[in-house]
DNA sequence: TCTAATTCCTCTAGCAACTAGAGGTGCAAG
DNA sequence: CTTGCACCTCTAGTTGCTAGAGGAATTAGA
């Protein structure tokens, strides 16, 4: 069994991090020692390494609980857990999309920041014009 | 001269926004009408598109600051602004990679989910595991 | 073995970057 | 002239943490 101290160190996740998941429901409530510690078995590595690198890739808490709900019930039909992992899918393709462009639209400004003055940049100018952007607003 | 709801209108920019930016030091504190509403100049039109379409390229607030103190500054070289359009097009670059990663993951649990169980699925897996993400991590 | 450093506990409060609501004033149109 | 909207200030909520206070327990070194 692990302190949360160990836990920490064998995923990177903050020991304040963990408790606060363990708030917001992303991992169970753990055992405790007599002394009240929380102990962690080696599947909280998993668990936690599993968070950690969905929120690096950007995905909100709740999408996160809801792959997790998936890996929870490894019996079930996949039918029912379909919709998720295709609801996850499509948020992943419009992130892409979105940076994609927004990549697009960094790279034309750095190249047409040629060493010059501010006042010939055009990193904050096209920063300011809308009209060149690509970038889709309402 | 423009009301803060006029401003809003032609910016996209929302009215308690505004005033947020207004707190957070983004825009200048404006005049005022006898009955004490806010007006605005033409010149807030451009800078509240400044600060948008940068909050939209992921930009920090911060950030955005550096930013239109730079473009106070136009006799300066341009070095500076680069160097954070840089810093924002790697961020987007790493997302994107790290997103595609998963992407074909989604995409291999929905193709093997075609009547299998959820034990057999591969994402959550593939997101425990440190070796395979390529992601750096310290 | 005793002590000092570290780790753990709970709790509150703060961060960014907003958003929403309460409760009140002003202004323009029907 | 009154209704309805836009505006005002202020507080509090959101998400995903991070930092600190104040206190108990465990571990490492002399």
């Amino acid at each position: 069994m692990l302190s949360i101290g160990k836990l920490s160190g064998q995923t990177g996740v903050k020991v304040p991090t963990i408790r606060y998941y363990e708030d917001a429901g992303m991992l169970p409530v753990p055992e405790r020692s007599p002394s009240n510690q929380r102990l962690y078995g080696a599947a909280t590595v998993e668990r936690l390494n599993f968070i950690r690198h969905s929120r690096e890739l950007g995905f909100p808490l709740e999408a996160i609980r809801d792959l997790l709900s998936l890996s929870d019930k490894p019996d079930q039909s996949c039918a029912a857990a379909d919709a998720i992992a295709q609801v996850q899918l499509r948020a992943v393709e419009a992130r892409i999309a979105r940076l994609q462009n927004l990549k697009s639209e960094l790279e034309r400004m750095i190249s047409q920041c040629a060493g010059g003055k501010i006042s010939e940049c055009r990193v904050i100018e096209s920063l300011s014009d809308h009209d060149q952007c690509g970038v889709e607003h309402k």
